[in-house]
RNA sequence: GCCGAUGUAGCUCAGUUGGUCAGAGCAGCUGAUUUGUAAUCAGCUGGCCGGGGGUUCGAAUCCCUCCAUCGGCUCCA
């Protein structure tokens, strides 16, 4: 007998050999129907292997990750199997469950799908699934798989299975079709009640871009009808936040073909609301010790020869400029840090000066690649609201966690709760991408992992993904649809500084090299503000939203008393506009409402008889009358409640 | 950059297999109305159907090619 442990703790005897699925009946008969897969010592495996030793065990539903991982791994082999007898002579890659659904990436030759085929696919799938074929895992010797696929020219498979080692590969068939699969997959496939493919795109094999591209089909699936219409509801709502919808409904961004693909036009609004951010954190800045400081938008080709850039992104930067009777070539600046070291330069420093902090909100130029661009979170020109610090060595630690703080300062002013932090350190497989000396990246990267943890910041370590000069910290952020996007940033730099020789003056009179800290807590104006978009759904906290009230006036005869109570609105600095149309106010309430105006302010004979205004709270509806000084004190409280201590 | 899709008035979209197919609603303009908490009525102005080639007696509709957008991949100082 072996002894189970279930996830309350509680403990089982059963025979030796025993599965998941038998453990599940053993509970109870809906358990047994509802089960997808078992995690046995945290391993997720079939629920009709067997299990051998003592074990903690978690039987996996629709409701646990792991039950949806499992079934959506499942689907991709049905899919792949609905592909295989459509369009024979597929050769298949991988076929992974991700976050939400599946996909596989598959090779058909001179064949291409598109989703005017998914029906088709999807047809096929329900049918297998409705086959009720069962999940049969075999193992076989390494030789053995190669020569299968060999046989059956698929190179991806043999490609895979050539990394991998011998003894461990295992295979699961359904029905006519076999693949190359560690597992787990359900018992068989009669679960998967509903099923719908989302789109196609091309996948480099193995994410090489030297590597053949293969066609990525992605799908998702459900174990009931009812479940994939509310997720493609969801997904219908989730556009509806999208920030280029919204950027475009609320006139804060746009495009222009004639302007350049990926350069952001900011329309007034947009403009205000991004103006009101930047005060704040001009604010918040000042009060920790930053110096403001100014950089043209252009720099000279040495300087980004000097800092290491241009080694490593020149071929992929706009074209330089030229003078023209001369020949000196300047760079649209991409980054701002070269222009800070040497501001930094043009004084001398005394270790008692450091650290010196220089913040700019600075426009930065990038040559991405076409199809990376997308709304305002990727672009071709965006400002980032940069600083540097130069400290001394015993300062990193320091001045890193004050950064910290801003970041989380402004995330809590913002009501940003569901971000992620990530701290990156280099590939150790990769180490000739990186410049300086390992002994500066080993400082650098210790100090922001003891920084990061004296913060109590839970963060995931990534190997691989630090900028070419140092290691960081980053905050990511999803948008509406699930993706992440990075958003503010810190960054030990050792190597700039011994690029740019900076110097100060220890107390032991001797020339010493300072650290640099990068940093941008918005990170992009303009990402930031895509996210803000997406997350508030364009309801702007009152503060920042660049219309704060509406007048709306009953008829032409207030349109004295609107003027009136507009000027002593703006005489508090509240932003307010009059509706002057000659509509009824039933069609100015609507139109400010869809404007997402926080407060109107309708005025008619009544109003002006008591100099009073009538609110009407967006989303909430009308909350009563009030005169003007108690409308402003109540927007003012709001504000200031708004806006953390900083 | 790569794979796939899309591109019709300022916006959101109709336009059957190429033959009055250049349309609708909203917005805008003009007029009437003087309006009380989510759309007042009427009239009018908007488009070389993304650009350029081609096929055809005839193209918004078919083909090629650029450009842009969308979904991914790769990249992201």
């Amino acid at each position: 007998m072996i002894r189970i442990t279930l996830p309350d703790k509680s403990v089982k005897e059963f025979r030796e050999g025993v599965t998941g699925l038998d453990i599940a009946k053993s509970i109870s008969e809906g358990l047994a129907r509802n089960v997808l897969s078992v995690t046995v010592n945290g391993e997720v495996i079939d629920l009709d292997r067997p299990i051998t030793r003592d074990a903690e065990i978690k039987l996996n539903t629709w409701e646990d990750n792991e039950g949806k991982a499992t079934m959506w791994h499942s689907s991709a082999h049905i899919m792949a199997a609905a592909i295989e007898e459509l369009y024979p002579g597929t050769k298949f890659g991988i076929g992974p469950d991700i976050e939400n659904g599946f996909y596989y990436d598959i090779d058909l030759g001179d064949k291409s799908i598109s989703s005017n085929d998914f029906d088709k696919i999807e047809n096929k799938m329900l049918e297998i699934a409705r086959r009720k074929e069962q999940f049969e895992r075999t193992e076989v010797p390494k030789k053995e798989a190669l020569e299968y696929y060999t046989k059956k020219g698929d190179e991806y498979k043999v490609d895979l299975i050539n990394d991998l080692e011998d003894g461990k590969i295992s295979f699961y068939r359904s029905g006519n079709f076999t693949d190359l699969c560690r597992g787990p997959h359900l018992i068989d496939t009669s679960p998967i009640k509903a099923v719908k493919l989302l789109n196609t795109a091309g996948a480099f094999w193995r994410g090489d871009e030297s590597k053949k591209q293969l066609t990525r089909v992605y799908g998702i699936s459900f174990p009931k009808q009812k479940m994939l219409k509310e997720h493609l509801e969801m997904l219908e709502e989730a556009k509806k936040r999208d920030h280029r919808k919204i950027g475009k409904d609320l006139e804060l961004f746009a495009f222009s073909n004639k302007v350049g693909q990926g350069l952001p036009l900011w329309l007034p609004k947009g403009a205000e609301l991004r103006e009101n951010l930047e005060k704040f954190l001009k604010k918040v800045q000042r009060k920790a010790g930053y110096q403001p400081v100014i950089s043209p938008h252009i720099g000279n080709k040495n300087l980004y020869i000097t800092s290491g850039h241009y080694e490593k992104y020149g071929e992929d930067s706009f074209r330089p400029i030229q003078t023209p009777s001369e020949g000196e070539e300047f760079f649209l600046k991409p980054m701002n840090c070269p222009h800070h070291c040497e501001i930094f330069k043009i004084k001398q420093y005394s270790y008692k000066d450091l650290p010196v902090r220089f913040a700019e909100f600075g426009t930065v130029y990038r040559y991405e690649q076409s199809g990376e661009l997308h709304g305002l979170t990727r672009v071709r020109g965006f400002t980032q609201d940069d600083a540097h610090i130069f400290c001394r060595p015993d300062q990193v630690k320091e001045e890193f966690t004050a950064v910290i703080d801003i970041v989380l300062l402004i995330f809590k002013a913002l009501d940003f709760k569901d971000y992620s932090a990530q701290i990156s350190l280099r590939d150790p497989d990769k180490m000739d991408k990186y410049i300086g000396t390992d002994d500066n990246w080993d400082k650098a990267e210790q100090a922001i992992i003891e920084a990061t943890e004296e913060k109590g910041l839970t963060a995931d370590i990534v190997r691989g993904e630090a900028a070419f000069y140092g290691p960081k910290l980053d905050f990511l952020v999803r948008d509406a649809l699930g993706r992440k996007w990075q958003l503010g940033t810190i960054q030990v730099d050792y190597n700039l500084p011994e690029r740019f020789e900076l110097e100060y003056t220890g107390s032991d009179n001797q020339k010493h090299r300072p650290v640099m800290i990068h940093r941008a807590p918005f990170g992009s104006m303009e990402r930031f503000v895509a996210v803000m978009i997406e997350h508030c759904a364009g309801n702007f906290p009152l503060w920042l939203t660049p219309d704060q009230a509406i007048i709306l006036p009953i008829s032409e005869k207030y349109e004295k008393y609107a003027k009136k109570v507009l000027t002593l609105l703006n005489n508090y600095e509240i932003r307010t506009l009059i509706d002057w149309r000659n509509e009824k106010t039933g069609k100015k309430i609507r139109d400010a409402e869809m404007r997402k105006i926080p407060f109107m302010l309708i005025v008619g004979e009544k109003e002006e008889a008591g100099d009073t205004v009538s609110v009407r709270k967006h989303g909430e509806g009308d909350i009563g009358t009030f005169t003007v000084e108690e409308f402003v004190k109540m927007v003012e409280q709001e504000v200031s409640k708004l806006i953390p201590e900083s």
